[in-house]
DNA sequence: TGTACATCAGTGAACGCGCGTTCACTGATGTAC
DNA sequence: TGTACATCAGTGAACGCGCGTTCACTGATGTAC
């Protein structure tokens, strides 16, 4: 059952929400994304899913859990997205890792508040395990592509450390991210090319060095 | 003339501040540094600098003004040393920039609470036309690094668009700040090497196939 | 050098407001028999 | 199938609190003459 966000309490026909965990979750997304993620209250969310101001309690302990909580789920569905561009390394490794790449721009792009929750609260990953253990999770598909390039490494030389490769190439991705894919047009800065061209030229140059390239 | 931030109002010797501005701003830098560029109150801040709540609002318009001016003043500053770290491309183009990298990292590092303001406000640029300008001046010192490079490019093909290495060197420099050197130990990600060797490996890997490297 | 006066940079009291949180409550739902 | 009861998921009133902001004020400083 969907109800509006803006539906007042009086309007609904049944006393029970439903479905108010969610419909907490979706407002606060709205919320992040208008206004980044220390940008509303408890109450204001209450008030966007129609309910009172003590029926959140009912589902989140205080505003952080709800905020922890979106930011899990967001590391879920990131870790899932960036599991499926890479595709097991297929059609090969530099394409999989580009893939990636574009996947990681793309869910900054689909999901800024998701992304700002993520990566914009500076509150403590390791406070939640569940947290903490998602993060992890969708930094392991990165390291799974970096292992995957370094092993079909061919050129002369010592073979770069994969978990290096891993590092290298996201921090790129996040800082173009960070940089030029952000939340709001306020935060965006101006660039004279689109974040996907940009990252998958920097990916380029830098596997190339590496004896890496597309067939 | 100094006064420690918790000093009350009462102690002061005189019933003027002397230097109440920039009191306001050092005690915002240390609130921010705690608890990030949304985590403290203008009130707050007043209160940091053992002074009445009303008396911020002579010297600035509210909050949001009182961190463009630290975000600004950041920027300024970071300009300086990415500058002076670039030292018009001395020794060489790949030192400088490497140098440059290091700066990026080094600022972030001894000023989290600036790096914040300047990076962590989801606030426009836009409105405030000496921040932007600021900005600007920041980048311009990593795009003229860049075109440094690129002129002394002496491989076979396409010169690689110094605009283009700008943001790439750019963009990973600041996804490793944001990632692995950001304020409070809460934000940091654990890593197996220092920053910096993580920057300069990025860096060496991808300079190198623009047939660069140091002499 | 002294004095009068303008200006500056603070005070502190006051206001309305919305937030976070608790509490006893109540309507709705599910289930045992 | 009907009924009694337990549990669940909300309400709404209440509280204390700190914030943002305004205001008339006042102590300190600078300056003209």
């Amino acid at each position: 059952m969907q109800f509006s966000s803006d539906e007042p309490a009086s309007r609904r026909e049944s006393y029970h929400h439903g479905n108010l965990r969610e419909a907490l979750i979706e407002g606060a997304l709205r919320l992040i994304a208008e206004r980044g993620p220390a940008g509303f209250t408890f109450a204001e969310v209450a008030r966007a899913a129609g309910v009172s101001a003590a029926a959140p309690y009912r589902h989140f302990r205080d505003r952080n859990a709800l905020v922890a909580e979106i930011a899990r789920q967001g590391y879920e569905r990131f870790a899932d997205e960036l599991e499926r561009a890479w595709a097991e390394g297929r059609p090969d490794a530099v394409t999989a890792i580009e893939n990636v790449g574009k996947a990681y721009l793309g869910f900054a792009r689909r999901e800024p508040a998701c992304y700002a929750a993520m990566f914009e609260t500076g509150f403590p990953l390791e406070a939640d395990a569940m947290l903490l253990r998602a993060s992890e999770c969708a930094f392991g598909v990165l390291r799974r592509a970096a292992e995957g390039a370094a092993s079909s490494y061919r050129g002369q030389g010592v073979r770069p450390p994969p978990l290096m490769v891993a590092l290298h190439i996201w921090a790129m991705a996040h800082g173009i991210a960070s940089l030029f894919v952000g939340r709001a047009d306020a935060t965006r800065r101006k660039l004279p090319m689109s974040p996907e061209d940009l990252l998958e030229s920097g990916l380029l140059v830098y596997l190339q060095s590496l004896g890496l390239q597309a067939p």
